[in-house]
DNA sequence: GTTTAAATTCAATTTAAATTTAAATTACTC
DNA sequence: GAGTAATTTAAATTTAAATTGAATTTAAAC
């Protein structure tokens, strides 16, 4: 008896995948029909169901996908264990935040901060897996420039301080159609974004730092 | 012949609405059905469709209703026009966005906050309408501390960075179950987090007015 | 109290979409 | 090249939910 494993299989499932993300990211999951994937992806809609085993089994493999992908974790590693200054790493990891956003299309993140900020079932189920071995590292840098113990709980909301806003930006991206005044935002070059979040988040870090010396 | 208009239809669209919006801000409008919430308001299933002439209809009115509750325009207005110093704005601003969370059911900001970071047809057909009034509002406030003219862009990024962590919280409030590190921030003792925003958002805003004057 | 249209209700219908099935095809092993 | 199981496909089924319509009730006007 031959016990085949045909490659064929992989293809098309990589192509529902890749296929799904973005009209994921532009939509939403619960707008974008399977059937509207299967089309976009040139497959039939019961591939589906045959390579994911159902329609949440697909949204949880993107999500998958987009976690993986919207901030690597071995750049977070590499980054973290660099020999830069604490100032120099939070550079690093908003320039790495923000240059997404010229890429053709960045559906990873898209995808991700919408579940983020519209959470369904399928975030809690993953993002204790994968999702805290990176929020470790981002909060290790941070707790750095804000020269408090990574434990301390004062360094959770200097996280959101610094990384929100540019989550926002990600999904009122140049892209997307966003009202009037985030889509002027989202038209600023980068460059001037950047030097903003970094100007904004390093002033705001060492004003924590310096109130929690003096207390 | 009598023009007869019945008050009591008032009431159970009144009843629709209130029963919807916790509903929507805890399940996401697309995984709350009709039914759900006819139940909830204890009303019968075809009255959606009679007082919001469908679905959408109803979804529409939540998000008004919720638009118009986040941040409330005439407490915006009077804040602008008042005799504080623009710093003093900002904490009260900052103080209000986040007095929110510790109200048993903050389901207008959450449903608004929802739908901006995961945004549908329906958002862009009203923000437009009754958003840009409370964004200008907002925007001055901000731009004077940041001592930039209200039209300079860089404000623009001001008002995200000051503004989207508030959002982040809100979503990932008490109420909501969220995942561990999130959950974490959201029970931080609300004086505390006020302290960390007035601190941090202030500190990057005189940054940002530093670095204007030199240029 | 009678009239009238608004509002409610229940049942029937329609719609849209996901899932299942089984038949046809294809890639791989030998 | 034959056998086999993985994959693809198209059609049928099932599911869930929104919408509609007709019958009934109710509140207000006179």
């Amino acid at each position: 008896m031959s016990r085949s494993r045909r490659s064929d299989g992989d293809l098309t499932k990589s192509k529902i995948l890749e296929a799904a993300g973005p009209l994921i990211a532009q939509y939403g999951f619960a707008k974008t029909p399977n059937k509207t994937i299967a089309k976009a992806a040139n497959v039939d809609l019961a591939a589906i169901n045959y390579h994911f085993d159902g329609r949440d089994g697909l949204y949880q493999a993107v999500l998958i996908e987009a976690h993986a992908h919207y901030l690597d974790e071995n750049y977070l590693l590499a980054l973290v264990e660099s020999s830069l200054t604490p100032e120099e790493k939070l550079s690093s990891l908003l320039e790495t935040l923000l240059h997404k956003l010229t890429e053709k299309d960045v559906w990873h993140g898209k995808v991700f901060i919408r579940e983020l900020f519209s959470p369904s079932e399928h975030l809690l189920s993953f993002i204790e897996l994968a999702g805290m071995r990176k929020f470790f590292l981002i909060r290790k840098i941070i707790s750095q420039v804000a020269c408090l113990d990574e434990n301390d709980p004062a360094v959770l909301p200097c996280i959101l301080s610094v990384m929100t806003p540019c989550m926002m930006l990600i999904i009122a991206g140049p892209n997307a159609q966003a009202p009037e005044p985030l889509k002027n935002i989202a038209q600023m070059p980068l460059h001037d974004l950047v030097e903003h979040f970094k100007k904004f988040s390093l002033a705001g870090l060492k004003a924590i730092s310096q109130s929690n010396l003096k207390s």
